[in-house]
DNA sequence: TATTTTTTATACTTCAAGTCTAAAAAATAA
DNA sequence: TTATTTTTTAGACTTGAAGTATAAAAAATA
C-alpha cells in the first residue's frame, strides 16, 4: 500500500480501536496522522472508505493466520477448525470491530453494506466448507445450515457474556463449546435442510455493485432457469422466464414490461420449488432495472 | 400517554419505519408531526429518548400479544412457545427495528445502551423460563445456555436469509426450525453448563443506572459472597471481600484503597469457581467508584 | 378575567463533513 | 541543474443537523 495511505489508515485504525468508529471525526484522523484535510480526501472519499481499507488489511491478516494454523495439520482435525474460527473473533476483539459492525447497520452507505455482506457470506462459506472437511461428505448438504447456526450461537454467546462480565472470555472456549453443543445436531444427518442448495454462492452473485456484470449474471441465471424448466416441461411458467431473458438481452429493454412481468413472476412461482431461486433473481433484476 | 407526546412518537415511528432511524432528522419529525422544535425538546431530550419511548410501546404490545397467545393453552405446548417467540420477531420486522438495533451499537448514548441491554436480558430470561415450561425441570440448569443458542440461531438465520432473498421468511418457520434443530442439544441433559447459575439475574442487577441503588446491590452481593466464603473457610480470599464491604459501607470510602484492592481481587480469585461472580462484582464496583 | 403553562416561530451556536483554492513542497523528467 | 507535474498544505467556505434561547401567541387553568 502507498506509504501515505498506510500512514492514514494506521492512524485511523488506532483511533477507531481506542475510541470507536462513530466517535472518531475525520479531523481526529487528520491530527493523529499529521496530514491536511486535502490529503485525506485525496485517498478516501469518506470515513467509510477508509474503514473498508482497514478492514481489508485485517481480513488479509486473518486469512494468513488461518492458513498458518492449517499448515502441516490434518484438515479433518476439529481442533484446527476451532482455532481457525477463533482467529476471526480474536481479530474482531483485538481491533474492537464489534462496535464497528454495529455502526454499519445504521450507515446508509451502500458500498459499506455490500462489503460487509460479502465478508459475511465469505466467512460462512468458508466455515461450511471446513465443516465438510471435519465431518465428512455427508455433511455437505447441511453445511450451510450448520455454519449459520454455529456462527449465530458463537456470536450470541459472546454478546450475552459481555452483557454481564467484564472479563474477556477466551474465544476458543466459546467456539469449542458451541461446536460441542451442535455436534448432535450435525451428526443427525437425515433432516431437511433450511437453506437451499448453493444458497451462499447464489448470494455472492447478487453482491456485485457493477451493473453491467450484474446484468450478465442475471442473464446467465435466467437462461439456466429456462433450461431447467424446459426439461421439466413447465412451459407455462417458462414463458415468463424466456420473455425476461429476451427482453434483458435486447438493445433497448422496455422497462414498463419488465417491471410488470417481474411483479407477476413471484406469484406465478409461489409454492413451487423454484420460489427461492425466483426470489433471488427478482431481487437482482430490480437492481439491474434501477441502473437502466 | 400525553396526547402531544403520542402525536410526536407516532410521527417519529412512521418515519423511522419508512426511512430508518439514522436517516430521519429531528426536523423531519417536526414536519411530520406538525410541531415546533421547542415542543419536541419539551418532551424529549434527544432523538434517542424519543426512540426509547417508541420501543417501550412496542414492547408492551409484544408482551400483551404473548399473553394472549398463552391464554387457555397448555404452557408446555411447544407450538405456543414458537408463536410467542415469533411475536417479537414479527414486531421487529413490522416496525423495521432490525436496522435500529444496528444503529444503537454505534451510538454512544448510555441510556439507550442500557435500555437495549435490559431488553435483551429480559427476553432471554423469558425464553429460558419458557424452555423450562416446555422441556421440564431438568432443563432448568441449561435453560439460559439454550435460550442464548436458540436466539443466536434464529437471528443469524434471518440475517443470512436476508442476505440473499427479498421475500420475507415466515418467522414461525424460522423459530420452529431452530427449535427442532436444537432439540437433540436440549435433550442431551448431562452436559456442563456454559453460563453460571443465575447469570442473567446477576446481569440485571448491574444494569441499573442509579448509582445509589447500584451501591446497595453491590453491598448485598459482597456480603453474600463473604458469607459463602466463610462457610467454605476460605479466610485468605475473604479478607479482600470483607475489606471491600466495610470500605464501601463507610461514610467516606477511600478511593485509592478501593481501586487498588479491586485490581488485586481478580488475580486472587483467578481460576477459582468464583472467578465469574467476582468479575461481575468488580465491574459493578468500578461503576460505583466512578460515581463517588 | 387573570395567571400559568404550553406552543410557536425564528434566530442563534456548535460541530462535523465535505469542497475549493492558491501557494508550498516534493517528485519526476529533460 | 532546471522545468514540469504531482502531491500536500492551510485555511476559508458551504452545508446540514443538533441543540439552545427567546419573545410572542395560544391554550389551559384558576
Amino acid at each position: 500500500m502507498n506509504p501515505r495511505k498506510k500512514q492514514i489508515t494506521d492512524a485511523a485504525h488506532r483511533l477507531f480501536s481506542e475510541n470507536g468508529f462513530a466517535q472518531t471525526s475525520i479531523q481526529d484522523i487528520l491530527d493523529e496522522a499529521q496530514i491536511a484535510k486535502g490529503t485525506f480526501y485525496n485517498y478516501f472519499a469518506s470515513k467509510n472508505e477508509c474503514l473498508i481499507a482497514i478492514l481489508e488489511t485485517v481480513n488479509e491478516k486473518a486469512e494468513r493466520r488461518r492458513i498458518e494454523l492449517a499448515q502441516g495439520e490434518n484438515k479433518a482435525d476439529e481442533n484446527v477448525l476451532v482455532s481457525q474460527i477463533a482467529v476471526r473473533l480474536d481479530m474482531n476483539r483485538y481491533h474492537n470491530l464489534l462496535a464497528i459492525f454495529g455502526s454499519v447497520a445504521c450507515s446508509d452507505d451502500n458500498d459499506l453494506k455490500a462489503f460487509f455482506k460479502k465478508n459475511q457470506t465469505k466467512e460462512l462459506n468458508w466455515i461450511a466448507k471446513r465443516l465438510v472437511d471435519v465431518f465428512g461428505e455427508e455433511e455437505a448438504r447441511h453445511a450451510v445450515d450448520h455454519a449459520v447456526m454455529l456462527t449465530g450461537c458463537i456470536h450470541q454467546i459472546i454478546r450475552v457474556w459481555n452483557l454481564g462480565a467484564n472479563t474477556e472470555m477466551a474465544t476458543e472456549t466459546v467456539v469449542q463449546f458451541a461446536l460441542d453443543q451442535l455436534k448432535p445436531v450435525i451428526r443427525e444427518g437425515n433432516k431437511k435442510a433450511f437453506f437451499p442448495k448453493n444458497w451462499l454462492d447464489l448470494t455472492i452473485d447478487s453482491l456485485s455493485t457493477d451493473y453491467m456484470e450484474m446484468k450478465q449474471q442475471l442473464i446467465i441465471r435466467l437462461s439456466n432457469l429456462t433450461k431447467k424448466l424446459e426439461k421439466e416441461e413447465k412451459a407455462k411458467n417458462n414463458e415468463y422466464v424466456q420473455f425476461l431473458l429476451k427482453e434483458f438481452q435486447s438493445e433497448n429493454p422496455r422497462l414498463f414490461l419488465l417491471e410488470s412481468v417481474l411483479l407477476s413472476l413471484k406469484h406465478v412461482f409461489e409454492g413451487s420449488s423454484y420460489e427461492l431461486e425466483i426470489s433471488q433473481i427478482v431481487k437482482m433484476a430490480w437492481q439491474v432495472l434501477d441502473s437502466l
